[in-house]
DNA sequence: GCTTATTGCTTGCATAGTGCAATTGTATCT
DNA sequence: AGATACAATTGCACTATGCAAGCAATAAGC
């Protein structure tokens, strides 16, 4: 990877660049896109094997995976449990339904509320591709020790818990805020 | 307007669910899910700045970070830096000369790459995202220990290392190997 | 030289995904 | 009953993405 040198006469001058780049993002560097990089390659490798195979979009396969953890559930709850927008899940449960996965009943005190599970074919579909993901997840965990995954256990609580709480105040409670890499102030995030 | 499929389940039977549900995927702790699920959170919100704010998407930001870190690259380095295609890259950089937060100048010893170097606007915009950027970083950072910020550093390049194996080989790869991870029990048994 | 790959990059188009307003159906409140 | 609130869906416009084809510059073969 050889870079290109077209560096436009800036020999009497600073190169500007250097300039500007100093105490700005390093991109490799920073922690979101390093968890980014490592779950997108997981998630690109799982979907093209659930995608061409079932014909679920990626959505689709979420909701069918928290279906399978908890059967029965609303859409509502799918989206809290997901992080998922309601248009998103309401179209994924479409599908799911559509392609024989899962069947929708309406919740018996409240018809409001829709129940979904899967169908037997939905298990099965389920079964395959989370036995993938198994694998995949295998596959990185093997790569670190068991002391260290427990560790990263405990990290990633807390940085979902932090995650969390930014997500909720939105980026207008960071300009306020003061300082780089300072610590604030834990808030209870909602999570109910 | 779609026929709801007849309800064929929970009739009479033991609830099927339990038993399919053992060895299966826990979404909440899948590896790779749980970094999707903070990396997300935060693009999410650097998004909702940069977007409404500079017009940029995505891709736009992620090329515009990449030629930050290193100015008078080609697209085809962009691509490889930040795992990305060379389609994206090509319309995130049309999109970054559009907003003329970036200039392409043909290189000078083989004119087909294109040297891709963001402007004074370009710099200036960088600059405010990549210090809200920050901001997040040190609110996620700040919510461990550095020594734990020291492990995980350790931990996430091992992932790193991983996941881009595992990427390069793709789920063929896995559906073979025995991985180091679970296995799946495949006999259907009777509820205990 | 000329011709034929090859390479880096762009574009057009079809498809898939997303966001928002409006709508339906249900429950609750007065 | 009517008004109101809520879960969920859908129509429509918009954006993003994948892929085939294309263009321009170079490299390789003759």
């Amino acid at each position: 990877m050889q870079a290109i040198s077209n560096q436009k006469s800036n020999s009497g001058n600073a190169d500007p660049s250097r300039r500007q780049r100093e105490g700005a993002l390093q991109l490799e560097t920073w922690l979101p896109y390093r968890l980014f990089l490592i779950s997108t390659r997981v998630a690109d490798v799982l979907g093209a094997f659930y995608g061409p195979k079932f014909g679920l979009s990626r959505s689709s396969w979420r909701v069918m995976a928290i279906v399978a953890n908890r059967p029965g559930t609303s859409a509502k709850e799918i989206c809290q449990a997901g992080g998922l927008d309601q248009f998103s899940v309401s179209r994924a449960i479409k599908q799911l339904v559509e392609l024989g996965f899962a069947q929708r009943q309406a919740g018996r005190s409240d018809r409001r509320y829709a129940a979904i599970e899967l169908s037997e074919n939905g298990w099965d579909a389920f079964r395959e591709i989370s036995d993938l993901a198994q694998r995949l997840d295998g596959e990185l965990i093997g790569s670190i020790s068991k002391e260290d995954m427990d560790r990263l256990g405990d990290i990633l609580a807390k940085l979902d818990n932090a995650s969390a709480g930014i997500l909720a105040r939105g980026w207008h409670g960071l300009k306020e805020a003061e300082g780089g890499g300072k610590r604030l102030p834990d808030e209870p995030t909602g999570t109910p």
